[in-house]
DNA sequence: CTGTTAGCGCCTTCAT
DNA sequence: ATGAAGGCGCTAACAG
């Protein structure tokens, strides 16, 4: 039924072994059967079978991809970005998206990328033991987001120097009463929103201003929380005049809450996010830009480059570049209004 | 190095076919030996070789998933919901990227899920070669979007109903200048754009409004593409009380044209859109809303159950309900405005 | 119920 | 530069 290399062999009239070596481009065979075989192929149609090459070679030419939520704009980004790289490589890319909870176990008991693929690209965070489970499939490990993690190469971005520049420019313009809409702990290493709120202290403290717990407040990285984050920073008893939300889509929740309570960004409140969501714009939303899907193709060029150069020490660490993108939700306290 | 099932077979003292047996939930082993066998496989850490046990047995236990740009939120929103179906049955995901015209045709061409999969899902509309190609592949076929296609299982909504009842929302509200937003047309499959466009129409000759072909604009289905395109109609000589945009996201760029035009919705103009995006809700928007993770998931378990019941005859077509999301962006037409 | 015997399709020595 | 033989780890028939 499909065609085997077998049956490329016959119709070229050489071995089967000949056809492995010409076709993967090994040396070994004169530049005329190498054409010719290739012709012949062509025409048969001639794939080789996956599993048949991995089992006899024992690589398999394809990549894990775990993910805490595919249907998010920041994963579904990296992951584009990353695919890409992977299959211009000759890389397929197998994709685990493991929202739930009882998936994230499912995948790290079963662990059913064992013996599946060369190397893994991981969006999430792993817990302690998610680590070692990483570890022992034996494979370059890469990770997005986080802090350094040993055995890992993670790409990032500066989360303490974002925040400070987003933190900085609402003081800049005069600014004293600043709210922060928090994102929620997790794992322990997801250094990021630690890194971010350090920040925002060092950045009040610098500029001798006075810490009022009251204005931070969790929105759980969502824009449902958001909006709930900024109500209640409305309803505290000396409400903030500008709110620094650690997520794009937590400020937008903000502004949804905001207009909700007939007020404006940035006449009544000012708003800055992190991360230039695709939205962001749409919004006039003041924001820090990382690169996303910059993040995601240089994860992936790095794991590529594990594969190909295996002596070579892997970077622990590689921070891209972020800056202020300057939009319509920012601007200096309303003097109408009391602080 | 790591551990096969002929370990598994000599630490519990039977041969590999028992332990093949045991493992996988197959008829033919006494109760006890399976348990035992399990718990020894269990502290052994053992996993079957995937490439191994597909070359055995010709089945893969993977899907192939073929998306044009996981990066949009309509589609990593189908594809994460199918991969949680498929995974909670015990699949795998390959995920096939197929943004650039480049990727798309060495996918088409090297075809790399031969051999590889049980099924694929595919979000995209295939272009007719492109037809042949994935029914080579001789697995069950299930598709999002678009119309039916022989051969395939195709998951949808009723485009048709959705448009007719945005239109005749603005109709009903007092417009008689409406313009259209649309997608443009792509390939030949791809019916959406034509069934949402032949709405309108019917809506407007039913309600005795005449066609002004100078407020149908393509906005090519994203955010930058409905600004210009809003831009374009509010250009035009007599402009348009009322829009609707064959997508959320082009809805949104009309909406960022109309704030850089100083113009509001619904005060200007009434804004409709189409989808239900995750911020659509953030923005205000009225919408079509349609079940867009369902969708995924439906398809995920159509095609599961063709590969479980193989005999079976698959449906070729599948529709899912959609419904009018009532906001903020609709409104009468403003009497002190010029008609 | 369990073990034995052949492959699945390819890659990798080792000869030639 | 090429061919022959063996094996990658597992499953599926066939015996017992």
């Amino acid at each position: 039924m499909t065609v085997s290399i077998i049956d490329v062999a016959h119709a070229a009239g050489v071995s089967a072994s000949t056809v492995s070596r010409a076709l993967r481009g090994r040396p070994g065979v004169s530049d005329q059967v190498r054409e010719q075989i290739t012709a012949v192929a062509a025409s048969l149609g001639y794939t080789a079978s996956r599993s048949a090459s991995s089992l006899a070679s024992g690589r398999t030419f394809t990549i894990g991809v775990v993910v805490p939520y595919v249907g998010r704009w920041f994963f579904s980004t990296v992951l584009d970005a990353a695919e890409q790289v992977f299959s211009k490589a000759g890389y397929d890319v197998l994709l685990y998206n493991l929202g739930s909870p009882e998936a994230r176990k499912r995948f790290f008991t079963k662990l059913p990328l064992r013996k599946r693929v060369d190397a893994v690209l991981s969006l999430l965070i792993p817990e302690e033991e998610e680590v070692t489970a990483l570890r022992s499939l034996g494979v370059p490990l890469t990770s997005i987001v986080g802090g350094p993690l040993p055995g890992f190469t993670v790409v990032g971005i500066d989360d303490r120097a974002g925040a400070e520049s987003a933190v900085r420019h609402l003081v800049n313009l005069g600014h004293r009463r600043i709210g922060m809409i928090s994102g929620s702990s997790g794992p322990l290493h997801w250094t990021t929103p630690v890194d971010r709120r350090q920040a925002y202290l060092d950045v009040l403290a610098d500029s001798g201003i006075e810490h009022d717990p009251a204005l931070e407040v969790d929105g759980d990285y969502t824009v449902k929380g958001g909006e709930r984050a900024m109500t209640r920073l409305l309803a505290a008893s000396r409400p903030p005049t500008a709110v620094f939300a650690q997520s794009d889509e937590m400020a937008m929740g903000a502004l949804r809450a905001l207009r909700r309570h007939r007020l404006r960004a940035p006449d009544d409140v000012s708003v800055i996010g992190f991360d230039d969501h695709e939205l962001a714009d749409v919004l006039g939303l003041t924001t820090i830009a990382q690169p996303v899907a910059g993040q995601g193709a240089e994860a992936a060029e790095l794991l590529l480059r594990q594969l190909s150069e295996p002596e070579a020490e892997p970077p622990g660490q590689v921070r891209m570049p972020i800056h202020l993108v300057l939009r319509e939700t920012t601007a200096p306290p309303n003097p109408r209004r009391p602080q």
